[in-house]
DNA sequence: CACCAGGGTGGTT
DNA sequence: AACCACCATGGT
């Protein structure tokens, strides 16, 4: 057992499952991924309930559909125009793949790669699709993990996200539990350390004094 | 009222 | 490379 599966272990115990990600499929995953983006989940998912509703939510649909529809749908998630323009651009991409399947066959680094040339996928939102969309064995690197290496003092002076990822992931034993782990992490630092220096309503500071450091695994 | 939410882009220094 | 403004709605 090693650190970061304590983690996961411990931030488990403490806020239990949170059952990401609910969809139907993957296409549905990364348009809910486009959607979330600097907004709370159940703003996203009222927009994916209004596309259903318009019958949207695939590739084809978006594609052709009014802006001003599109609009409509994603108003509650806030940057509505920006979005609009995206997801249809991004449904656009994917037709153009061949569809969400088609892009399964490719290696992680190759998919990321691809993901990243989309408009509006940035490094985060390509790292929720590889791993909640195609089930890729992905350290999704967000603020509140950032926060969180901070905390238990395993961040050297200008760590790079790459080296967090590698971090993070060579204290990884269960891998199958990559996306529970970036749930949790989220839940723990919208309750515990969004910004206080120390976390004393958490047990994190206990699994950072009895885990050995990242450094020595 | 201020502040935050499951970020990303483009411009400036 | 580090900052900055901007995108914009909904909840607390």
């Amino acid at each position: 057992m090693t650190r970061f599966d304590q983690i996961h272990d411990g931030l488990l115990a403490q806020f239990g499952p949170q059952l990401w990600w609910p969809a139907d499929d993957a296409f549905e995953i990364i348009v809910g991924a486009l959607l979330v983006q600097r907004t709370a989940w159940r703003n996203a998912e009222s927009a994916i309930s209004h596309l259903k509703a318009a019958d949207l939510l695939n590739p084809h649909a978006l594609q052709h559909a009014d802006v001003e529809t599109v609009e409509q749908c994603v108003k509650a998630t806030g940057f509505f125009r920006t979005k609009a323009v995206r997801l249809q651009r991004l449904a656009t991409f994917i037709v153009g793949q061949g569809g969400t399947e088609s892009l399964a066959s490719l290696s992680t680094s190759e998919l990321r790669s691809l993901l990243l040339q989309i408009e509006g996928v940035g490094p985060e939102t390509a790292d929720a699709i590889l791993l909640y969309a195609y089930d890729r064995p992905v350290v999704v690197i967000d603020e509140y993990l950032r926060r969180l290496a901070r905390r238990l003092t395993l961040d050297e002076a200008g760590m790079t996200d790459e080296r967090l990822r590698e971090w993070v992931a060579g204290t990884i034993e269960h891998v199958d539990g990559l996306n529970e782990l970036h749930a949790l992490v989220i839940a723990h630092g919208k309750n515990c350390c969004s910004a206080i220096p120390d976390c004393p309503k958490c047990e994190i500071r206990t699994l950072c004094k009895t885990g050995q450091k990242l450094s020595d695994t």
